[in-house]
DNA sequence: TTGAAAGCGCTAACAT
DNA sequence: ATGTTAGCGCTTTCAA
């Protein structure tokens, strides 16, 4: 039916191996072969059935992209970043949407194994091990974000959240905050936990009052809540939210209450530089590079394909602090 | 090297025939049988090889959907209910991104031909007509979002802006609005012409006054510059955004002038559940069920996949108004 | 109810 | 420098 690599032999007056080998530039060829069969490929429009080749080479140019959420403005940067450098190498990224689902996320690595691909970056906030572990025996390349494990066909994506929320804070104290709240995560996160620590280790050693942390579940809802509690607990003159969704639902419930952000409460979150676009101009944000997570989930995926062993390593990824609008804290009444 | 369906039926005894025929239920087998196979998928954690799959059957399991920017909030809400209906029916979406470029579209389209895919969907503003071309002469199923034909292999997708933009006029003339500001969008989307068109016929036939349209060029920054000029060149008491990044960059702009919104200035936008978490409460819009149009594009697809002419149909899909703390205009000055 | 075997389109030895 | 050909793992017709 449609066009193949037999077609375009025949039109050339070649072997099928020479049509093949042109193609993948895998042997050389007398240009003026060479210009035959490109010809033949023009004219007759045909393009290479990619299921025979992984069939025949063993290995699929897919490469999976599991997240838990593509809707969340966190993985779509993430995606492209990953798109674009599969795109370099010649490869597709198939990007398996799990909404937070582990059992969807099993059944994702499935269809992923499937469809023999060589790699899989895995992006979720929880990884269970029956995951990581059925990779590994079929030797299938995985990235992790912040799993904290390295392996043979197991590297790790670590983001420097530390880093960035000491900056925010000593932004903070710099103009005078001494009282910051801090919503925090839910606690089964490791992610989440790492950046409470990070605050209060911190805020200790500025010798700060932290406030808090009182626990959200990371969403713009349950930002909004803990903001409202942790505003009658205390009388914090910043908040720092734990992710991003969480600092939208503190500005959300500063509004509600009539607070003007920055004038009368600082807010920090998580941020990166599209999301900051859709958002109010008010917020200092850490930025987590999720072009950079994306780009170098990438990487390491290819360094493990391509080098023979498949030894995993370790990839940190800084943060950025972005400062707007800040103001020092308003007087108290 | 991988577990291969001729492990399967060696552990089962049975011929490799019957194992694939289990495994897709593409005839009766004796229930022990069956089971015997099923323990042997089971204990060798057997997966099938989709390419040599795919291969066999002469179609991919992937269902191509190219999008002209997954990091425009527009598009993952789309990208999500189509995975989820590819799922349903055990196909795979190839999500594509093409950063509005028409050549790196047209090289999707072609990676998707290759990839032997039975449809694709494209959702980008602007369609080259060599890529419904290419992909209707090889019979691959494609579903298009208002570029307005309806063909063999060619369904449509038609959002029916006029009737949300009457809406949101009929609501601002009711609170007393009277003189309306429209933002436009790039002369050359046909969608953008086709807004503009339903402001302007709609607020002639209310007796309004329509100021502009000033045209942006459907980002945030665009918005923005068009907003000013507009407020400087006439005095609206609303302001219409031609697509949502617009309406966001109006809403800076206003912030940046000291106008509040909506007591000062009423802005409308275009947008969709989930977005609307993310931007200021004081914005109403206009949803574009975008969901609606992620599913819709999947079921055109699967119709013209499944019956056998392939004929493609048109599919309305409704927008609609959601109206968030709009006040009547201030008085002037 | 099951099995044998011929492809599907491509790659990659091995020949020439 | 190029051709021949044996698979890759699966589906599916035809036989049994």
């Amino acid at each position: 039916m449609a066009v193949s690599i037999k077609d375009v032999a025949a039109r050339a007056g070649v072997s099928t191996a020479t049509v093949s080998h042109v193609l993948n530039q895998t042997r050389n060829t007398k240009p003026a072969t060479r210009q035959r069969v490109l010809e033949a490929v023009a004219e007759l429009g045909y393009s290479q059935n990619l299921s025979a080749r992984n069939l025949a080479v063993g290995r699929s140019s897919l490469l999976g992209l599991i997240l838990s959420d593509i809707r969340n403005p966190f993985f779509p940067e993430i995606t492209s970043a990953f798109q674009d450098q599969a795109l370099l190498h010649h490869m597709e990224a198939l990007v398996l949407n799990t909404n937070y689902d582990t059992q969807r996320t099993l059944d994702s690595v499935k269809r992923l194994v499937g469809l023999q691909v060589p790699g899989v970056a895995v992006v979720t906030s929880q990884v269970d091990p029956s995951i990581s572990e059925m990779l590994q025996e079929r030797k299938i390349a995985a990235v992790y974000l912040d799993l904290g494990r390295v392996d043979r066909y197991i590297a790790n994506i670590t983001v420097q959240y530390e880093q960035g929320i000491a900056e925010a804070l000593e932004h903070l104290a710099s103009l005078g905050h001494r009282r910051i709240g801090f919503l925090g995560g839910p606690a089964h996160l490791p992610s989440s936990d790492r950046r409470k620590q990070a605050f209060l280790d911190t805020a200790r050693q500025l010798g700060l009052e932290p406030c808090g942390p009182v626990t959200s579940d990371f969403t713009v809802k349950g930002g909004y809540y803990a903001c409202s509690k942790l505003l009658s607990s205390f009388r914090p003159t910043a908040i720092f939210g734990g992710n991003d969704l969480t600092a939208i639902g503190a500005l959300h419930c500063a509004f509600d209450r009539g607070l003007r952000v920055p004038e009368q409460l600082s807010v920090v979150g998580f941020d990166d530089i599209t999301f900051a676009e859709y958002t109010q101009p008010a917020l200092t944000t850490v930025l987590i590079p999720r072009q950079d997570i994306g780009r170098t989930a990438f990487q390491a995926l290819w360094h493990m394909i391509s080098s023979g062993d498949g030894e995993g390593r370790e990839y940190p990824v800084a943060t950025r602090l972005i400062v707007r609008q800040s103001t020092a804290p308003a007087p108290q009444p």
